[in-house]
DNA sequence: TAAATTCATCGCAAAAATACGATTAATATT
DNA sequence: AATATTAATCGTATTTTTGCGATGAATTTA
């Protein structure tokens, strides 16, 4: 009990939710943003931009990471983390074909 | 201990993290996925087509409502849910904003 | 009116998420 | 070599999420 039930689920729902989750955070979308700014990879100064504890934006790297939306490497003592396209334009693509644009109306 | 600290991040990171949330499980996916087929408003019928409990599928709704994504309204016994397209535009452009789309390769 | 349907809410239990300080391992600096 | 920096991980506390059965309020149907 309490546990998410994925098995009941398509594998793009699954998917799209994965994706949408590790974004459901204010940090991890601050992340993000800074991650797509500079395109080139950065290290800790993530720390510096996101105003939460070191360990707590270690972990936000780890969940996002996990995630696919972003890839990091170790750069000497320090680390190197970039954003991942191909992950945020596989989550457009999943958001779309779950619910493309319509100009209908909402009548409720 | 262990609440978000909305307060520290700005309101468009925290609008597109809440965005994000809401989509950030399978069940609700699948109901916005419904919602979006038949344009027109659905009522219980979203309970037979996700495989959870009558009382999951109405809290999953509850959530989609509070993050401005589906709209509800009672009609007679039953209740009439549908998709807010402006709500998801909202979602699309926010993290169009957050990330948009870059050519440019990582290097990690 | 009585029974059935519809669906939101309550109460509960288990699990996951969030946050932080402390620690640790590694590399850099002096 | 000794110290400092960097960043991941551990341990822990609290809150939130997830899920379900049971209940209740409302409308429908018989």
């Amino acid at each position: 009990m309490g546990t998410r039930k994925t098995a009941v689920f398509s594998d793009t729902d699954n998917e799209l939710a994965e994706l949408a989750k590790a974004l459901g955070h204010p940090a991890r979308v601050a992340i993000l943003r800074e991650l797509a700014q500079r395109n080139m990879c950065v290290c800790g100064e993530i720390v510096d931009v996101v105003p939460l504890a070191q360990s707590t934006v270690s972990q936000h790297l780890k969940e996002l990471k996990a995630a696919g939306l972003i890839s990091g490497t170790v750069e000497g003592a320090k680390s190197c983390y970039c954003i991942n396209w191909a992950a945020l334009a596989r989550l457009r693509a999943l958001l779309e074909a779950c619910c493309p644009p319509s100009a209908a109306a909402c009548t409720c």
